[in-house]
DNA sequence: ATAGAAAACGGACCATAGTCCGTTTAGTAT
DNA sequence: ATACTAAACGGACTATGGTCCGTTTTCTAT
């Protein structure tokens, strides 16, 4: 339990244990029903049986609420793209790799669309978004290899292309098809990588 | 005066063009004291000496102002890009022309950065701000011309490459030099549409 | 078991975008 | 000039994210 942790620190009291556990289950069950979009901090607080004050001191902000809640599937992809089988994982050319990530990217967002939504929007500074500084190191690193010039800006680059609102709303507003955003992205690595 | 309104629309009364001039002159102080990102709807409404309804039904929404107080910038942006002189204008090759844009806009969007973060935030669709179209299209045309497959998706992606809340970002708060991301958008053009 | 300190609690409170609707006012037809 | 109508007005009201701070609870040292 309580994974996150920094080493030594104090024990967590008993009453935030069971608060935590309260609020994570009601949010769960809120986003099942209604959406995360509709989940309103009020609403959680009243379902969880806890005060709006625990709610904030919790999660920080409605964001960091959508993160805690991101933080399974998200630790999942991220496990792909470090750890995981190429062409994902290690072991791949950079270019293949990024093909992949991206594709992986897309789908994840597809998935889990709403939350990173919600867990974007709110919070000035999508880029403090944990998660998001990994994949863009993930991506820095890649194009380094790749002989790109400047991979960090280049990564915040492709970042952007594959925000998380850019793609829900390309598949379910204007009606892309996952597989065509997947195909240009891959046209657009291909490219940038060096031909063919 | 009244640019915008279709042909044959009835009259607007002297009052609604009188409150009009009064909110964009409070509107303009505000931002030019204390910045776009502090004005709020209340404080324009009773700097204009109007009812708060009034700015609403003017605007529609916070985005909307910003979005009215931008549109002489943006026009003029608009206009380099559609009829000024090459390479942002017509008569360069498209790979050129997409260097120069990518350019002008990093700056335009260093001078109204405030301005168009705002108007990007708050409205979910930032892709319905029209300006935004115009520049979607506009890469569009390019990309195509260029040969890329899917122009109007590899389009969006530039697009979201080029946000204002990402740019400003770099910049102001990542502490990426204009010229350095300048350099790497050419780097990204140049290698997508075919070497040097 | 008890006292004291540190942490957690909860809900009233604030700021701000956006809505609603009864009232006022500007044009228009007579 | 008058009456009429449609448009514009304005500000009280709602929704919601986020803050504050006096009160309660848990843990620990004795």
């Amino acid at each position: 339990m309580r994974p996150d942790v920094p080493l030594g620190a104090p024990h967590e009291r008993s009453d935030a244990a069971r608060n935590r556990e309260r609020l994570l289950n009601a949010a769960r069950d809120l986003v099942a029903e209604f959406g995360a979009e509709a989940l309103t901090m009020d609403a959680l607080a009243c379902k969880a049986k806890v005060g709006k004050g625990t709610v904030f001191r919790r999660f920080g902000s409605r964001a960091g609420l959508m993160m805690t809640l991101l933080s399974d599937s998200e630790s999942e992809f991220q496990a792909g793209f470090m750890f995981g089988p190429p062409p994902l994982g290690p072991g791949a050319a950079p270019k293949d790799r990024l093909v992949a990530f991206g594709e992986g990217r897309i789908y994840f967002v597809l998935e889990n669309g709403e939350l990173l939504k919600a867990a974007g929007a709110a919070t000035r500074n999508r880029f403090d978004v944990p998660a998001t500084k990994l994949s863009h190191r993930h991506m820095e690193v890649l194009l380094r290899e790749a002989g790109i010039a400047d991979p960090w800006v280049m990564a915040m680059s492709l970042t952007y292309a594959l925000d998380p609102e850019r793609i829900v709303d390309d598949v379910r507003v204007r009606g892309i098809s996952p597989t065509r955003l997947a195909d240009s992205w891959r046209e657009l690595i291909t490219r940038l990588l060096g031909s063919v």
